[in-house]
DNA sequence: CCGTATTACTAAATCGCATTACTAAATCGT
DNA sequence: ACGATTTAGTAATGCGATTTAGTAATACGG
């Protein structure tokens, strides 16, 4: 009698020339002849199923593989009261900096049985204040905010990973910008370089006046003053070279010569080399230029960027253990208000020994490397 | 009696100093002296609910609202068997390609109410085959593959993009091949190329085949001979500019001259370019080059590299509104099995005027561009 | 050979919501 | 005034997995 039920219930399936609907647990039970608590039971390794033998776990568990047997999530989710997901907010899924972090998290993540929605905001402020609603709407465990100004006080726990500091209840996930910055200013000084052009970031960025401040104790440090006219800032919402670009005629136009720039990151660095190109400036040469972050297309490059390392992939794989962790000890749990992760100089060809003279921009025949490396 | 009731469960909750856990439709109920079916009635507008009056009805939505109740919606898919969740299946979560497919599917699934869980498989054969059948665990509605044999005759709506053709139900959104490489030959046939190497992509990319396929087609269309010594192919699970030099490299080292070179795509078109100057080429002047893709470093390379322009965004955008039309349409209606995207060619700088005299490696000194462009 | 332990399971309740099928009372048309 | 309709609801079922509380059947100790 079961017989005849389990061969219905798999006929109609196999008959059918509509696609498989997904194997749950009583197809499982009725195909076996087995309960669906048994079933549950061993598949979940419960001790209760001790005494059930190993043959007929066998049967079971090698039943549940044949047909692609996996526990509903949603069903199980709604009985534990947990939903085995996080939610991801990111200003955008860009080319760079994103997508390194994106790649980092999703490997821990899933590795643990987890999975992720990702938002992203674009830096409109409605959109940063509703989404971790709308993820809570859908029982996220826990929250890893990328470079974005998170929602203070959720029921869950949060991970900034390059978030603003100081807020409750958030672990931050930061790079010492303090290390960074004398990477970067102890490089080129080293090579001589005593005149340095800074990009600033753009305002809304959470990296922006930290890094700001790491890099002007660097530079008072080994003795450089901070030109104003050595200075600007990345405008614009979207990330692109163009931003660096402008900024960079922008201290062109200022008139005041230098040896170096420090990018604010490898995107902006390299427009800021097509900009000192245009200018007639060459790279290394006559201007030596550091970004930050060192995205994967910086290394191809041309010249190949010099650059500080910022631990994308290690930084999201770090977030994820981190919420993992913090969801395991439960909210009431103590949690570190920040984890610092280490930058590293990377040296390729953007950066050479300053030059003897300092190079200005009415010497040389402005066409000469323009339009070609 | 009802009001002893509602007081208990309150209270219980206010008590509390752990955090309070949310309000459902019971509690509603509860609170409210009616059935937890009166008040879900009412809170979706259903029309059966027309006959409650608007006094109840106010009742209802204010309290709800002082509550802030939100269903639970891992219940609700539960019952409903509606996710608005799907999956996308990528290779990996890239600096290039997928981060724009995935932007643009992102973007259209937000706006229409829809997450989405990302998962990457690098490329593995247990996960493509796995991947799908966890998602479905979780319920998804739809699945988009990207650049991924996809499982076939999943229970779901599937859209592949640049995915193998031919899958029995799955709707395919592919760049228009022949048009793209038509263009990227007649590009360099115009500016007076006849020797064109070409660079052909790993064997487990979706586009690989067709792409060459396409290309040869051009090429002969043109009168121009395919010639084994010009060809190479990619080889490397992970996609990084380093295949691309390498495949060059092979090239060169076959000897045979060649003005012009159509890369598999803009990330191993960096790489080619860094092959060719190592092997004293200057690019444009001496050797051509084209990519595929218009990913966004593309514009920024130096020189700015010449590109088909694959609609990346676009395409993700397609896929993302195919598979919510397919899903709303019901899994038993028909679908198209293809939608062609048009590319465009983007002529930048990494492609000119091709030399009178054919440039060869012994001619020139290999030191002279060689770290500097 | 009786009572307890162990073995090998199963029935039923539960999670929160949606939905189908009702009901009891009031109102209406003729 | 009596059946029909409308009004204002409620009870019961099910989505799929987990979990608690069991139950037969056999084994074992004394």
């Amino acid at each position: 009698m079961p017989g005849k039920k389990k061969m219905r219930t798999r006929r109609a399936k196999l008959d059918s020339t509509q696609p498989t609907t997904a194997v749950n647990l009583k197809d499982l039970a009725e195909t076996l002849g087995l309960s669906s608590t048994t079933v549950s039971l061993v598949l979940n390794h419960s001790p209760i199923a001790n005494s059930i033998p190993a043959r007929t776990k066998r049967r079971i568990f090698s039943l549940a593989k044949k047909l692609h047997y996996h526990p509903n999530f949603v069903a199980r989710s709604l009985r534990a009261k947990r939903s085995y997901t996080i939610g991801v907010m990111v200003p955008e899924v860009s080319e760079g900096y994103e997508a390194m972090v994106l790649s980092g998290i999703e490997d821990f993540l899933l590795q643990e049985g987890y999975f992720y929605f990702v938002v992203s905001h674009r830096h409109r402020r409605d959109l940063i204040e509703e989404y971790p609603h709308l993820l809570l709407a859908r029982s996220i465990e826990g929250l890893i905010a990328v470079d974005t100004p998170c929602g203070r006080n959720l029921p869950v726990p949060v991970v900034a990973v390059s978030g603003h500091r100081e807020v409750e209840r958030v672990t931050n996930i930061v790079l010492d910008h303090d290390k960074a910055a004398a990477l970067a200013v102890g490089h080129l000084f080293d090579l001589g370089h005593r005149k340095i052009a800074l990009i600033k970031g753009q305002s809304f960025s959470s990296d922006t006046e930290v890094r700001w401040a790491s890099l002007r104790l660097a530079m008072s440090a080994r003795g450089l003053p901070l030109e104003t006219l050595l200075t600007a800032q990345l405008e614009g919402d979207t990330p692109s070279p163009q931003l660096g670009y402008l900024a960079t005629k922008k201290i062109l136009a200022a008139g005041l010569s230098f040896t170096a720039l420090i990018a604010f990151n490898d995107v902006s660095a390299i427009g800021a080399i097509r900009a000192l190109r245009e200018a007639g400036f060459r790279v290394p040469e006559d201007v030596s230029v550091v970004g930050f972050d060192d995205i994967q297309s910086a290394a191809f490059q041309n010249p190949a960027l010099t650059t500080i390392r910022q631990p994308l992939w290690e930084m999201g794989q770090l977030a994820a253990e981190t919420v993992l962790r913090r969801i395991a000890k439960g909210a009431s749990a103590p949690y570190s208000r920040t984890l610092m992760v280490e930058p590293k100089l990377v040296v390729r060809e953007s950066t050479a020994p300053a030059p003897r003279e300092l190079p200005t921009v009415s010497e040389r025949p402005s066409a000469a490397l323009v339009g070609n490396g």
